[in-house]
DNA sequence: CTGTTAGCGCCTTCAT
DNA sequence: ATGAAGGCGCTAACAG
C-alpha cells in the first residue's frame, strides 16, 4: 500500500513547481500548452489523482450536495434521486443520500451531518420539519432547494420545486365531469397528507367550475394501501350507490376501489370510472388498465438540482418556484 | 454571512488550547471532565461545528462511502440503497450514489470521483466491467464489496453478496413439480442476464434431481417487460402446448405470460401455473395473485454495507462472501 | 491532563 | 508564464 501521489511529487518528477502542477490539471490559463501537456504526461504516469478533500480545505467548496428524502425506497423519491443525480453528475457535483424515515430526529441529524461535510447545498424533500426548525436549516446551509414543501416567512431567498396536486386533480375531475360523469367520489388518503388536501382542494374546484355541488359525504379516507382503498371504496358505494366516478389517492388505492366495485357488481368504466394517481407500473396491467396521473418524479429532481446549482453559482440568487404538473395518463378505467 | 467558528475560536473563548477542543469534541479521554464540558459548552453556544473536511485532510478517513448502482430508479437498486443507508447512518457513514446505466464510461467516471473524494470504500453493484479493469478498480480502493457480481482472480481479499439465483429457481421448480408439474418452461429474460443464466442453471437442477428431462426448446429469452413476455409465452405456449408451468423471468414477464394464458384460454394455475420473480406489488394484486421470488434487496443492502464497515476497521480484512436466497411467496397463480 | 509543533494536499496571493 | 510563501481547520506526536 504505497501513498498516493500529490502535487509534489508531480512536480518534482516534472520538474516544475507544484503550482503548476495546480495550474495544469486545473487548466487555468497561465500555462503553458508545452507544459500544461508535459506536466499531465506526468501526472499520468504517477497515476496522480487531486485530492478533492484538500481541495475543499483550500477552496472552501466541495462541489458535494445532500439529498435528504423520507425513503430511497419509495418509488416517488428513487425518482427524483435519479433525476437529482444526473444532473448532478453532468455538472461534477456528487450526492449524498440520507433517508429519513420521516423522523425529526433523523433528519435534524441527517442534515448535522451534511452541514458538518460541508455540503454545497441540499435538497430537502417533503421535510416533517417545523417552519422555525427548518428556517433554520436552511439558513444554515449555503444553498437549499425544498421539495414538495413550501417555506413561509422567507428569510431567505429559498427555491422550491412543487407539484401542483391541485391542478393535477383539477384535471382529472375535469375529464371525469366533461364524460359525463356528475357524482364524483374521491378517496383521499390519509388526512395527514398534504398533496391528500390540496388534491381535495382540486378537485372542488373543478366541481364550482362546472357548476356542480359539493357533497363531503362523497370524500373518505384511507391509508394509501389497495386493502384500504378497497374498503373504503365499498363503503362509499355502499352509502352513495348513485357515484359514477371515483378519484383515488394513488394507483394502489386505485386497484382497490377496483375490486370493490367487482365485489359489487359495477362495471369499470360504464356503471364507476376511476382515476388513479402515480401510474406505478401495476396501472397499465389491471383489468382494465387504470387511468392515472403520472407525477413527474425524475424531472422535480432534475429541477431541483438546477435550482440548486443556479443558486450556488449567483451572488444573489433569486428564489426560484419551480411547479410541475402531473399529466394526465388516459386508459380504460375512465376513458 | 458569518465565518463558522473553528476550534481556535472555541480554544480562545474556552482559555484552552485547540488541541483540548478537539480532545473534548471527539471524546478521547484524556482530559477532565469538567474541562470538556466547559470546552462543550462554549462550542455549542458559538454554533461550532467541526469540519469533516479538515478532519479528513488531517486523519485520512472521510467515513464516507460510495454506492454504484446501475439506477436507483430500479426497485432492486433502491432496496439494497436503503439497506446500505439505513446501516452506514447507523455506523455514523454517509453515502454517496453514484448511477452508471450501465455504462462503462459512466462507470469509470463515477469511481473516478469517489477515488477523489478520498472514501473509505465503495460498494459496487452490478458492475458490468471487465474483470481486469474491475480489479484495478478495486484495488484502487481501500475497501471494497461486490453485490451481484464475483472476481475471479482474487488479488485482494474482496468481499462480496450475492443472490442465489440458482437456488432460488431449484426451490421454484421444486414446488412445481411437487405439485405434480412436468412440462416446465422457462421464460428465461435477455441473453446478456447473468442471474437469468443463474436460474436457468437452477432450474436443470431441480429437473435433474427429481429425474425429470431438460428440455431446450421450452426456454425462450425475451426483454424483462411485460408485453415482451406475453409475446414469448405465447409463442411457446404455441410450439409446446403441453407446457403445464412457467417460471418467469421477472413479475412483468409473469403477468405477460398470465395476460397470453387468459389470450390463449388456458387457465391460470389449473392448465398453466405460473412462477415470477421480484414479488413486486404488482405481484399480488393481479388476478390471479401470482407466486414469486422475493429477493431480499434490502438485507442485501445491509449485508453489503456490514461487510465494507468490517474491511474497512480490520486490519487484514477476510473475504466475506455472503449469499442471500430468494424466499418462494406462493400465491394462487401456483399454489 | 494540557499545550506546542508540525503537517495533511491543495489553492490563493503576490513576486519574479 | 512560473515560483515562493502562507493558510484552509483539524489532529498526531510529542513535550511539559
Amino acid at each position: 500500500v504505497k501513498r498516493r501521489a500529490t502535487i509534489f511529487d508531480v512536480a518534482r518528477e516534472a520538474g516544475v513547481s507544484p503550482q503548476t502542477v495546480s495550474r495544469a490539471i486545473n487548466d487555468k490559463g497561465e500555462i503553458t500548452e508545452e507544459t500544461r501537456l508535459r506536466v499531465l504526461d506526468v501526472a499520468h504516469r504517477l497515476e496522480f489523482r487531486p485530492s478533492a478533500i484538500a481541495r475543499s480545505l483550500a477552496t472552501n467548496r466541495t462541489t458535494a450536495i445532500g439529498l435528504v428524502v423520507p425513503d430511497i425506497a419509495n418509488p416517488f423519491f428513487s425518482g427524483i434521486a435519479r433525476g437529482v443525480e444526473d444532473i448532478a453528475y453532468s455538472s461534477g457535483y456528487s450526492v449524498f443520500v440520507c433517508n429519513t424515515d420521516e423522523d425529526h430526529h433523523r433528519e435534524i441529524s441527517a442534515l448535522d451531518s451534511l452541514l458538518e461535510r460541508q455540503v454545497d447545498g441540499v435538497i430537502l424533500c417533503s421535510s416533517r420539519l417545523p417552519e422555525m426548525d427548518l428556517d433554520k436549516v436552511v439558513r444554515a446551509f449555503r444553498s437549499a432547494v425544498l421539495v414538495n414543501r413550501t417555506l413561509g416567512g422567507n428569510q431567505k431567498a429559498i427555491c422550491t420545486v412543487l407539484v401542483d396536486d391541485s391542478r393535477g386533480a383539477q384535471v382529472a375531475v375535469a375529464h371525469l365531469i366533461e364524460r359525463g360523469r356528475r357524482r364524483i367520489a374521491f378517496l383521499a388518503g390519509p388526512e395527514r397528507s398534504w398533496s391528500g388536501r390540496k388534491r381535495l382542494h382540486g378537485l372542488e374546484e373543478a366541481l364550482k367550475n362546472h357548476g356542480l355541488p359539493i357533497d363531503r359525504g362523497l370524500i373518505a379516507h384511507c391509508e394509501p394501501e389497495t386493502e384500504d382503498g378497497r374498503k373504503a371504496a365499498l363503503h362509499l358505494l355502499g352509502l352513495h350507490p348513485d357515484v359514477d366516478s371515483l378519484l383515488a389517492f394513488n394507483d394502489l388505492v386505485a386497484v382497490g376501489a377496483l375490486q370493490a366495485c367487482q365485489e359489487l357488481g359495477r362495471e369499470v368504466p360504464q356503471s364507476v370510472a376511476i382515476v388513479g394517481c402515480d401510474d406505478i407500473p401495476l396501472a397499465s396491467l389491471v383489468t382494465p388498465p387504470l387511468t392515472t396521473l403520472r407525477i413527474p418524479t425524475r424531472e422535480i429532481g432534475e429541477a431541483a438540482m438546477r435550482s440548486l446549482i443556479a443558486t450556488i453559482h449567483e451572488d444573489q440568487p433569486e428564489a426560484t418556484q419551480i411547479t410541475l404538473t402531473p399529466e394526465l395518463v388516459v386508459r380504460s378505467s375512465a376513458p
